[in-house]
DNA sequence: GAGTTTGAAACT
DNA sequence: CAGTTTCAAACTC
């Protein structure tokens, strides 16, 4: 029964192996990297001159008027005339959100730096899974996950107003379910006329509608993040998707005009809602994390984050009992550790695993930083070129963005996608506390060869951690299972007496195991259960909660389990 | 899937 | 600029 557990332990130590011979698995990771670097590096590539000087609107609007494709990337076709970039990268780097989850950012239109891109642009390449190319802002929603592009169903717009989605954000419809659609390329003169007359209207209207904010994951709400017009509501209480800015993640501002908001910080209602969907979240983490370790997944188990569809009368889905196995549970089918594990002790786990990455990093901070004190006298020049590398790309992000600054975390794309979002944060502070304070991702991707060995060296560490933990939950498993079957053992020979039998959760008579040769009573196996995941020596936690990486220098966070 | 509600966009 | 209409997404049943 232990064997799918055995085979993730070995497939991590494959993979720590193959670290240690400075390969990588050939599998996921390495399309998780493909796909993402390049991104990466465009975007910095492209972002740095517009911050220097972004057109005016004027500017802006003239160029468009113009008709002028001269500022326009030449374009490069990807089957139909489109451009290789994904065109609605092209249309909205200025505001769009950054691959961070942490990062929203998102605009309702993630649109335009410049107008003159939506009127010439040819905006969509066929490809349809682009979560860059989703005009609506909740690119990063509360789940989390990446959405791909929205599909619109106009009937009466022709997809040429800003009714229209996908005219909206500046792309080509594709795939989408309108009529009577001139939002292509065979009606690009058309397409163009729509524009002029939209921007004639409101030399805004392909602007980003949300100015960038900070996505707190704790609250699960933009903290920074304004609407530019402000939204309007009158009835949805700004806490339902007709809501611009809820739609957007964020609080509403004195820009709006709504009446009986309640998306406000502070709003009992607003964090009932989010508080709700985040323990719907956890509870699928659980979920999912019982899944995996016991290897008892169905088709289920590994499914996408599941969208938080709501039921009628507003009530969200609820995972809450997805684990808890109501039934008698008795049978072989039931993993031994269904009860075992909590959502504190994914989060336990997912914190000490980026505590040691952090710790690691900080290590290998400490060491290139020594190394390079050491190299300074003697390869000054090949130093300073190095660090020039890191700042070039450091400054490609000089707005600001707060949002985007999620450098200063030397792990890879496989590492981070380990790490639950908010410990991301910490080790973004982490990171950023370091002197040099210079590792950031997109940094480590172009400062390629010492950096790459730093991340797998950081994934050996963190993977070997992970081991460690799995051995423990494993043994601790034999453990229940051994005791599971005296149990039955016991109970086939003779029945037992009602003082050596404890209650246990999931309605099963167990036997207290025997410690030091005594019997000990408890009342539910977690009590028993070991620490699984232990907390890193470094860091305190005398509260008790469910945080036992944070770094003790960090500002504390809210465990919004225990919220 | 059809019907209703909602609020932004468009229009007057 | 305010009021009205149109529109498509969000939502409900």
């Amino acid at each position: 029964m232990n064997s799918n557990r055995r085979i993730i332990v070995s497939n991590i130590n494959r993979t720590i192996r193959l670290h240690r011979r400075g390969r990588r698995e050939p599998v996921e990771d390495e399309e998780e990297e493909e796909e993402e670097t390049p991104q990466i590096s465009s975007e910095i590539t492209l972002r740095k001159p517009r911050s220097v000087s972004p057109p005016t609107e004027r500017e802006v609007f003239q160029m468009g008027n113009a008709g002028g494709g001269g500022k326009l990337p030449p374009k490069n076709d990807g089957g139909f005339g489109a451009p290789a970039r994904d065109p609605a990268r092209q249309l909205d780097e200025h505001s769009r959100p950054k691959p961070a989850p942490t990062v929203v950012t998102s605009s309702l239109h993630p649109v335009a730096t410049s107008q003159s891109q939506i009127l010439n642009a040819p905006i969509r390449l066929p490809r349809q899974e682009s979560p860059k190319s989703r005009p609506r802002p909740i690119v990063e929603g509360r789940d989390g996950t990446p959405q791909k592009k929205k599909h619109c169903n106009c009937k009466h717009s022709r997809c040429l107003k800003l009714y229209c989605e996908c005219f909206a954000s500046g792309t080509y419809c594709d795939g989408c379910n309108c009529i009577n659609c001139f939002n292509n390329v065979d009606n690009e003169p058309a397409r163009r006329d729509a524009v002029e007359a939209t921007l004639e209207r409101n030399p805004n209207a392909f602007r980003p509608k949300i100015a960038h904010g900070v996505m707190d994951k704790r609250e699960e709400m933009v903290l920074l993040g304004k609407h530019n017009k402000g939204c309007n509501c009158k009835k949805s209480g700004c806490l339902k998707k007709y809501c611009e800015c809820f739609q957007a993640n964020i609080l509403c501002s004195e820009n709006c005009k709504c009446l009986d908001c309640k998306n406000f910080d502070g709003s009992e209602e607003r964090q009932a809602l989010f508080h709700g969907e985040h323990a719907n979240n956890m509870a699928y983490l659980q979920q999912t994390a019982n899944a995996a370790i016991t290897g008892a997944v169905g088709s289920s188990g590994f499914a996408p984050y599941p969208a938080l569809k709501r039921r009628k009368g507003g009530q969200d889905i609820s995972f809450s009992h997805a684990t808890k196995d109501t039934s008698p549970a008795t049978g072989p089918s039931k993993s031994l550790l269904a009860d075992v594990i909590q959502p504190q002790d994914v989060k336990a786990l997912c914190s000490v695993l980026v505590a040691v990455a952090g710790e690691a990093a900080k290590t290998l901070t400490d060491k290139r930083n020594e190394n390079r004190v050491e190299d300074q006298t003697e390869t000054s020049l090949a130093s300073s070129a190095q660090e020039n590398s890191q700042g070039d790309v450091e400054m490609a992000e000089p707005d600001g963005n707060q949002a985007d600054k999620s450098r200063g975390k030397p792990l890879s794309p496989a590492t981070l996608a380990l790490m639950c979002d908010d410990e991301e944060d910490t080790m973004f502070m982490v990171a950023a506390s370091e002197p040099n304070g210079s590792v950031d991702p997109g940094g480590c991707r172009t400062n390629s060869q010492g950096q790459s060995q730093n991340y797998a060296e950081l994934e050996r560490v963190v993977l070997t951690k992970l081991r460690d933990c799995l051995s423990r939950l494993i043994s601790y498993a034999e453990f229940k299972e051994s005791k599971c079957s005296y149990l039955a053992r016991r109970h086939i020979q003779s029945p037992p007496a009602a003082t050596d039998t404890v209650k246990m959760e999931n309605g099963i008579q167990q036997v207290p195991p025997i410690v030091n040769g005594a019997s000990r009573a408890t009342t539910q196996p977690t009590v028993n259960k070991p620490q699984l995941f232990q907390p890193m020596q470094t860091t305190t936690n005398t509260s008790g909660t469910h945080h036992p990486h944070k770094p003790p220098a960090l500002p504390e966070k809210k465990d919004p389990l225990n919220q």
